[in-house]
DNA sequence: GTGGTCTAGACCACA
DNA sequence: GTGGTCTAGACCACC
């Protein structure tokens, strides 16, 4: 299940985008393997986020490098992301 | 035995193709030779995989110029890969 | 149903040819259609010709051009017999 | 609406590939055009073919250099055929 | 909506 | 047995 706050500043998309990025980071989804598909990730949140604002997300993974997608196969992790912005 | 991941990025049927182009290119089967037949092939991927898909891997080396196929005989090997994408 | 004699002088495979061969002539098989499937034609004699006697058959009918086989799809009436070897 | 002959000696997918060059050809599907979708041709077709036997027509059609494929748009033309095969 | 991937069967001629 | 044809579905990303 993934938990998104809908009153928070943060875009959906990028509280989604972030929860991902975690899970990539942390091994859950290791490079090559697949991510949840679309419809899978709409029931993960519960119907919280459409299906639109889940593709943003997964733009913003794109963008970041992370994933790929791939036709009719599905999105994948394609590279870890860089170390956490965290106490620089 | 033919390993190939469900889960990869990479369509099904271009892994099968790309293990058979291997074979072929090293001369496990060498030009005049046959090809396993759809069904050995089904079995060799340990059921991984549908006729239809191994047909379609087969069009792939086919398209390549590799192997032909011949009704009631099997598919045969007629030409070597071209180098393969080297590592330069 | 096609009635075949056995004990005639005449090969199981020639007495085939003929009925086929006369079906084609009286437009029962037009130009361009398919001939019952060789497990049709099997059943049609009630199995009493093999597999291998109806393939005779249709070689007779090939070698005549009258009909050719397509892969996976049938065997197909490509032309009209001559005048039939009647009076001359 | 498309006819094809199920019976035909000419596959399914060859009998619809030849269709959709020839409307390519004259220009009823100019360069740049898209072809009616898959579902659309199994429309027009009555239902005839399958969406996979419609897809191995358009991989004809690809295999020739004259249409493409793009991922949620559809299937383009890109080029016309070469002269028809002369009734020299 | 679109095309791309894949399944699990069927029937066919041919060897 | 072999490969070639065809079906009637499914799921996927993408637009």
């Amino acid at each position: 299940m993934i938990e998104l706050d809908r009153d928070a500043m943060t875009p959906m998309y990028v509280q989604l985008a972030n929860v991902l990025r975690d899970r990539i980071r942390h091994g859950q989804i290791p490079v090559g393997r697949r991510l949840p598909s679309q419809s899978e990730l709409e029931a993960e949140t519960g119907g919280a986020v459409s299906r639109r604002t889940i593709k943003t997300a997964l733009e913003v993974l794109a963008d970041e490098g992370l994933v790929q997608g791939v036709q009719g196969k599905g999105v994948f992790v394609i590279a870890l992301p860089a170390n956490p912005p965290a106490s620089e």
